[in-house]
RNA sequence: GGCUCCAUGGUCAAGCGGUUAAGACGUCGCCCUCUCAAGGCGAAAUCAGGGGUUCGAUUCCCCUUGGAGCUACCA
């Protein structure tokens, strides 16, 4: 049989990691076994419902690479693929399930349900609806309802006895049919509860493998009672545990975490979010390999290879990997994507960038970081002396000026500005100016560029910001050192 | 509160009765070096606690503790 996973979020924002990382884990569970991976909108909470949102879920998947077969704009055989285009779906098995015994009309209002609810908690105790709307003769409901009475439809759970599901990942789950109340099926507006939909659409759309997060694991037994009651046999489950950003909080925007699109807009790349992702609460068989495109996860995906517990987004890591991208990708690529980011802040027709971008790849955490990386070749920072002070190069203020003495004239009577010409002219001056490498050197850097780090050594620098600039910086400096 | 689930370093994690308890990120040293990166070498750091079962528990069972999820006419 063909295995068929689906991804089914509600379009109430934007797609979180965690929900990426169902997504990812969906698609690779099906693309491993040849099957078809599809997506499903559930948006039978119309007051919850972004703007905008599905459109999102369509552009994110798509930027991450999750190709659904099928999909609402994709089309597909199983249409249509959003809830709400369904709505006359779930009424039909709704009132097939009250025939069968397994639902009933309930006219109680949520106004008359919350305050005993409200009542019970007062007392401590637990709320459970107390099915006296189930006790309704059938006839009369139907009455009621085409008078025109609104009203929900409701599960009947069985009073005793246990409910259960199996999972791939968590094994045999039960519960007392007892601790589960009778949840509305199909809301006053006609519109199913996630309850009734996930089983209606499941089954209808020929659902295999149903992997979603762990919120629904206590609700499962009771899905499968609803299988049972219709006579359908259940999918097999993968419930997924959650994404957290620390010990005790979920990932979420509330407290300013990234969403996917986030991440991508700071510089972090597409390949080693996924990368990354897939790691967060999975891990590959036989092999300490961290680095998988795509395509390599699919092949090593495993299920068993799933971890029950929740795990914490590491920020840390995940800039980890993308330095990692960043540095194995291919020189133009890597220049065409940091480019941007530096004529933000440096003029192009001044700079050589692209030399620049050969420094910048091997030093590149997150492309949003490059700006300041950069900015003091446009313009001299201001820095304090006390930079010219290094105890491991042995400089200071006076050695400093020394060496900037040293360097000028050779600087000035340079023709040839490349890195090596730079290079050759200061190296032959040093060892008669009874100064090491770095007590020139340092200070040389320092004095053009007013940073304590920058993408390169002297001669980079000096080449980048070009001779007239140069000099100009290097009698600064040196008026500065002399007057200090 | 009730129900369900989870528990190896700071983080991601391997392990599936007998191991010096992998590996990675991060941290800290050292090397390389004109800075910072990169690279190389090395170090510190984990089985939550208590009972069982067993010749032997990180591994199996129970309890405690801690954490998470659910407890909606939200998903």
């Amino acid at each position: 049989m063909e295995v068929r996973t689906r991804f089914a979020p509600s379009p109430t924002g934007y797609l979180h990691l965690g929900g990426l990382r169902t997504a990812l884990y969906t698609y690779l569970f099906a693309k491993k076994y040849g099957g078809k991976f599809i997506l499903r909108i559930e948006d039978t909470d119309q007051e919850r419902e972004v703007p905008g949102a599905v459109d999102l879920i369509y552009q994110s998947l798509r930027a991450a690479g999750l190709n659904y077969d099928e999909g609402p704009d994709v089309g597909g055989d199983y249409g249509p693929y959003i809830q709400t285009q369904r709505r006359d779906i779930y009424p039909k098995y709704a009132w097939e399930l009250v025939e069968k015994g397994g639902a009933y009309p309930c006219f109680c209002t949520k106004e008359e349900i919350d305050a005993a609810r409200k009542a019970a908690e007062a007392k401590g105790e637990t709320y459970k609806y107390d099915k006296r709307c189930m006790h309704i003769p059938l006839e009369e409901a139907k009455r009621r309802i085409a008078a025109g009475e609104p009203y929900v439809i409701r599960q009947n759970v069985p009073t005793t006895g246990k409910a259960s599901f199996d999972d791939i990942l968590y094994g045999h789950v039960e519960v007392d049919c007892d601790t589960l109340d009778d949840n509305v099926l199909i809301k006053a507006d006609g519109l199913p509860t996630y309850n009734f939909a996930n089983v209606v659409d499941d089954h209808l759309m020929r659902i295999t493998h149903v992997m979603r997060g762990t919120e629904y694991l206590s609700s499962a037994p009771k899905y499968n009672l609803l299988y049972e009651a219709f006579g359908w046999t259940p999918p097999i489950y993968v419930h997924l545990p959650v994404v957290m950003k620390d010990a005790s909080r979920k990932l979420s925007k509330r407290y300013g975490d990234p969403s996917f699109e986030d991440l991508l807009a700071m510089g972090y790349l597409k390949d080693a979010i996924i990368n990354f992702i897939a790691l967060l609460g999975w891990s590959p068989k036989d092999t300490d390999n961290e680095f998988f495109t795509l395509d390599e996860l699919v092949k090593a995906f495993d299920e068993h290879g799933l971890n029950k517990s929740p795990s914490i987004f590491d920020m840390n890591k995940l800039t980890w990997f993308n330095a990692e991208y960043m540095r194995r990708l291919p020189f133009e690529e890597y220049y065409e994507k940091a480019l941007p980011w530096l004529t933000r802040v440096l003029p192009a027709d001044r700079f050589d960038l692209r030399r620049l971008a050969q420094l910048l790849q091997s030093r590149t955490e997150v492309l949003n970081r490059l700006p300041e990386m950069v900015d003091f070749l446009a313009k001299m920072p201001d820095y304090d002396l006390a930079l010219y002070t290094h105890k491991k190069m042995k400089t200071n203020p006076e050695v400093a000026l020394k060496a900037l003495q040293l360097c000028r004239p050779v600087l000035h009577s340079l023709t040839d500005w490349t890195e090596a010409a730079l290079h050759d002219a200061v190296m032959a001056v040093i060892p008669d100016s009874g100064m090491k490498n770095g007590q020139v050197l340092w200070p040389l850097r320092i004095a053009i560029t007013g940073r304590e780090s920058t993408p390169g050594g002297a001669f980079e620098m000096a080449y980048l910001l070009g001779r007239d600039e140069t000099l100009r910086r290097l009698d600064a400096a040196i008026q500065r050192l002399q007057t200090a």
